[in-house]
DNA sequence: TGCCAGGCCCTCTTTAGGGCCTT
């Protein structure tokens, strides 16, 4: 495995928190399938209300950009059938579903999807890194990027590009053939020190289904 | 009135505080 589908997703919003007020202004997501990005999905939505300034300079995106953008409802319909009932993967996981369950609620749609977070997973694979913002860990591994950053799209593609190369890591450094969706949640939620030991677990399993084979 | 995110994670911790991450 390793090879399962997930979609990757990232908003930008008007603000930090859905319970504030804010609202989402465009989202991006990726659809990963054998280790590479075999579909994408992009939009602007209109938030019905003025972004602030420091939201137009932190991601680039004005107020006349998004008065003309399709309405946040009609952008949520298409999103929710581009994600389906694939795993979810965002980095800062519960940032974007936050906003993702509250723009689902006020379409009368609830989401059942799983998910799992790249920056908890980095926290713990990559514990030498600087930081684990998104940013620092795509110069950090040396991730493909076009230097767009703030947008929805590329954040979404960059975060897949970082997924997939978890996934690599992992397996290279622990000698796993397979990291299962399961485990990078499961990575996400124990403590830094149990990682190992976990990974160690993962593949003893592993080898004994192997002989039971 | 004035203030208001929220979950994770470390530590000088657990009867708490503060930095990290997301916009």
């Amino acid at each position: 495995m390793g090879n399962y589908t997930v979609v990757v997703i990232d908003f930008e919003t008007t603000g930090l928190s859905p319970n504030m007020g804010d609202r989402t202004i465009e989202v991006g997501a990726v659809l990963v399938s054998n280790n590479q990005i075999i579909d994408r999905f992009q939009s602007l939505m209109n938030p019905g209300m003025r972004i602030s300034g420091f939201i137009e300079s932190f991601t680039g995106i004005n107020n006349k950009m998004l008065s003309s953008a399709p309405s946040i409802s009609e952008v949520m319909g298409n999103l929710k059938t581009f994600i389906a009932d694939h795993q979810l993967v965002a980095h800062n996981a519960s940032f974007d579903l936050r906003f993702l369950d509250a723009e689902f609620n006020r379409i009368n749609h609830k989401r059942k999807n799983e998910f799992a977070c790249s920056m908890l997973s980095s926290r713990r694979i990559y514990p030498d890194a600087p930081n684990c913002k998104l940013e620092t860990l795509v110069r950090f591994k040396k991730l493909k990027t076009d230097g767009t950053h703030h947008r929805a799209l590329a954040d979404a593609e960059m975060t897949a590009h970082l997924w997939m190369r978890l996934i690599e890591d992992i397996k290279e450094t622990h000698g796993l053939k397979n990291v299962p969706f399961k485990l990078m949640q499961n990575l996400s939620k124990i403590p830094k020190n149990k990682v190992s030991e976990i990974l160690m677990k993962a593949r003893e399993s592993a080898h004994s289904s192997n002989r039971a084979n």
